[in-house]
DNA sequence: CTGAAAGCGCTTACAG
DNA sequence: CTGAAAGCGCTTACAG
């Protein structure tokens, strides 16, 4: 079937082309006869406006980004989706590009800004560690979601994250409280201004507070994937077997650990405590289900949007923070010599 | 910083644009010394084309696009994942659509065909019951991935999928060889041509084959989620206790379903044996672990971008199967009297 | 092998 | 309120 183009509108319609725009466009100085007429028109014949020619001419087109780091965390892919879903409802497109962590993140957004023209771009997961100076030169209005992002200097950057730090600190007061004193610690530091990082840093912070010494034994490092959770968690019970309670700075990390404790004979929570983040929707149905810290993936992905699109329309940038409500599960109990 | 675009690479070069343009496009019909003065000055000046522009021009764009039915599919959201970044490491751009359960993927597929001039499309999970004819009138090669879709005539299809029907049927036969004879059914059967229903089709032959009448109290409907798979367990256990076993049309019912028989105070496999379908990562985490066929996302992710991309070049159509091995887990074990 | 010119389908000042 | 014209940044016959 050919296609219809702006042409064959106006040309049914009767009016020029640069009318059908105007209506296009919603622009309001078109008599409202002959809006209706063209409307008619565009219904009639089934006319799609080719985004292509529409984004060539004018400045701002209707791509945004999602530049997600990491394909593995499911905690960031949930929130892509989410994204891509609100987006969809409020008209706004979304490319989204996956980026390893090795990856530079701000060259993925240099390059689709110029290859796209992009409007705009949610980062999910960056650590941005190197690349403060470099954003600061990139025109483009930026969402920074799950990390604190207030460094940035520029009006177009806002974040979008929970207090990640005080959220790790908070999972390890809570087991400190029920009576735990050795807690093993499963994540990665990574930058100082990543996320997860800031969970451990929060995590040392609260054993500090308490008086207890960190101790390296009781940690090891492992990425958001369960096959890199078992293996942590199993490297620490090669180690040790004396910990009562396990911090894993993510439910999907929690989630490979608590099998690797399992595999190992002991038992969660009767042997070993455990306490994730995130909040995922798994969380409930592990057996037993699993206590975490909740990051309010909805509210994030809302608000990224949000103050995407005020950041489009000029506004200056924001840096909220989330509160992380507790999650109670059953993989959590008091501790007894 | 001030666009680079195709006459700034001219200029500095002292070429046409033309040539620029031959260079950029790989054209065979450019004098060697000439191609490496401009793609130097393409390197010089970090010279990224506009795509809007180009596929404004071009005939077909660079863009194909995913839509993906049902959010809340973990495994085809994966297998998107995939999708994504094995077209990325091939310089092929995919935009991502994600549609609801009711929604229309013919409509999603004609409007962004018309919009972006989309070069291509692949549907993960799609039914295609009533669009058999509407797909036939889209000009544009479409791949259907977990949905087997030979039914569809025009060279410009193509479809990746394992075969539902036979594995649900392996399923259950596997279940009736290790002496299960009440087995509990939890999915949907949806439009014939669904891969979901296909699975529990096979399920009941297998049962016929082997003498036992299908018992609908033994089923209950759910969908890819981990609530609605729990709910859909629970509903089954309040009018019957006797059933010792439980085929689940995926793992994320499964876990559900695992979930609901542990909190009822049933134990798997000693009480119940349960199998899943999918292959998941997290199948291998639960406990206990779960027993699953496989769909190979790896396989099928490839398989889908190499037959979309046959048929762009002008290829016809092919339709493969793959096969869905047994992955053995902790979930299942000889029924014993 | 290379360049000048037309045109892809829109939007946007500029006139009226 | 409406239209004619220029132009967005490319690609592609058409000449040479």
């Amino acid at each position: 079937m050919r296609i219809v183009t702006i042409r064959d509108v106006a040309k049914e319609a009767q009016v020029s082309i640069s009318t059908v725009s105007r209506v296009l466009n919603d622009r309001p100085d078109v008599d409202a006869l002959t809006r209706a007429r063209v409307l008619k028109v565009v219904e009639k014949l089934q006319y799609v406006r080719n985004a292509n020619a529409a984004n060539l001419k004018q400045q701002h087109t209707d791509f945004s980004a999602v530049v997600l780091r990491g394909r593995r965390n499911l905690f960031l892919t949930d929130l892509a989706e989410r994204i891509l879903d609100i987006g969809r409802r409020r008209g706004r497109r979304f490319l989204i590009e996956i980026i390893d962590e090795k990856d530079d993140e701000f060259e993925t957004a240099r390059t689709l800004y110029r290859e796209r023209k992009l409007s705009g771009c949610i980062f999910l997961g960056s650590n941005l560690q190197q690349h403060v100076h470099d954003f600061e030169t990139l025109d483009l209005p930026c969402v920074f979601a799950t990390v604190q992002a207030e460094f940035l200097a520029g009006r177009q950057f806002s974040s979008v994250a929970v207090n990640n730090f005080d959220t790790g600190k908070a999972a390890v007061d809570r087991l400190i409280g029920l009576g735990h004193r050795r807690i093993a610690l499963l994540g990665f530091y990574g930058p100082v201004t990543n996320s997860t990082g800031q969970r451990l840093y929060g995590a040392q912070e609260s054993l500090r507070r308490h008086g207890i010494p960190y101790d390296e034994s009781l940690f090891e490092e492992c990425d958001f994937t369960l096959p890199s959770a078992y293996a942590g968690m199993t490297a620490v019970l090669s180690r040790r077997r004396d910990f009562s309670a396990l911090f894993a700075i993510s439910d999907i990390v929690a989630f490979g650990a608590m099998k690797a404790l399992i595999d190992h004979g002991l038992s969660v929570p009767r042997d070993v405590s455990v306490i994730g983040m995130d909040g995922t929707e798994q969380a409930a149905y592990t057996v037993p289900s699993l206590s975490t810290y909740a990051q309010p993936a909805d509210d994030i992905a809302t608000e990224s949007v949000r103050l995407l699109e005020a950041a489009m329309r000029g506004q200056k940038g924001k840096h909220v923070l989330l509160p992380a409500p507790f999650i109670q599960g059953g993989s959590i109990k008091k501790h007894v010599e």
